[in-house]
DNA sequence: ATTAACCTTAAAGCCAACTTTAAGGTCAAG
DNA sequence: CTTGACCTTAAAGTTGGCTTTAAGGTTAAT
């Protein structure tokens, strides 16, 4: 198939087939005589592994050296996943915390306002000492 | 205090500060007759807002709505929160979903290179089917 | 033979949130 | 009265992950 077919099929535009391919995350595509590149069902498979990786947060530099195929460093390519997990794990905590804080600060703003029409900045500053860091990604 | 104190208290860069006055997210700065912006308490707790609002997922161009003073339509900024909620809620149920298929692949990887060294695309392809799209933000 | 739908490239543009650069002006210490 | 740390501005550069543009070449149908 062309790359049209290919873009069709993956729901990835052609323009982002041949930037990742000129990035190296993907291989050179094979030609045809006219110079129209084509693809196989392995492509397609390819696409749909990157766009899942992507859904676990690499990016296409992780992604292009992880799947760098040929010479993979299994281990390496494994300390990498294990990696982002422990950053996802970290990432939902605080996140959830952010959460919490959020919804202490919804609560403290009707009450607040209810009141005093203003910003209580005490709930706010209580708050924000609590509150970690980033977000993050 | 002049902007460098300013950034050294906040942990803002002084360019940044800058910046934020440009955008509009902060007031215009008081000014010496030097043309030096001059800073107050105030103005380090504003800081302090913006990060924070920032950690909750809030772009800078959100918070110019939300925290224009003066005029600041509560039920409007209120709404906006809960929305800002809402959406972290979605993605820490989908930052979860990733975690635990990360886990499986990693465990399903573990395995399939003790054995024959390859990625075993069926294996992956089972949880691609399964994972749902986007983490977005 | 023409048209429309496809493909090619290099290069530029886009977005947010900054950072850096260039070319200055101000101020306190020695 | 000079040195160095600080401040000013507008404008350009950075990053990641694309998308768009410009200027073509190819292919299939009519």
């Amino acid at each position: 198939m062309k790359i049209g077919e290919l873009a069709k099929q993956s729901g990835i535009a052609a323009s982002t087939i041949r930037f990742y391919e000129k990035k190296g995350l993907l291989p050179e595509a094979r030609r045809l005589a006219s110079g129209y590149r084509v693809y196989d069902d392995n492509n397609l498979k390819q696409l749909q592994l990157i766009r899942f990786a992507q859904s676990l947060g690499f990016s296409l530099e992780e992604m292009t050296a992880i799947f760098d195929n040929n010479r993979v460093d299994h281990d390496q390519a494994l300390q990498h996943l294990q990696q982002k997990r422990q950053e996802l794990e970290t990432l939902v905590v605080h996140l959830q915390e952010k959460q919490r804080n959020l919804g202490t600060l919804i609560e403290h703003l009707q009450h607040s306002w209810e009141n005093d029409h203003c910003m209580s900045p005490e709930s706010l500053n209580a708050l924000m000492r609590q509150s970690g860091k980033d977000i993050k990604q």
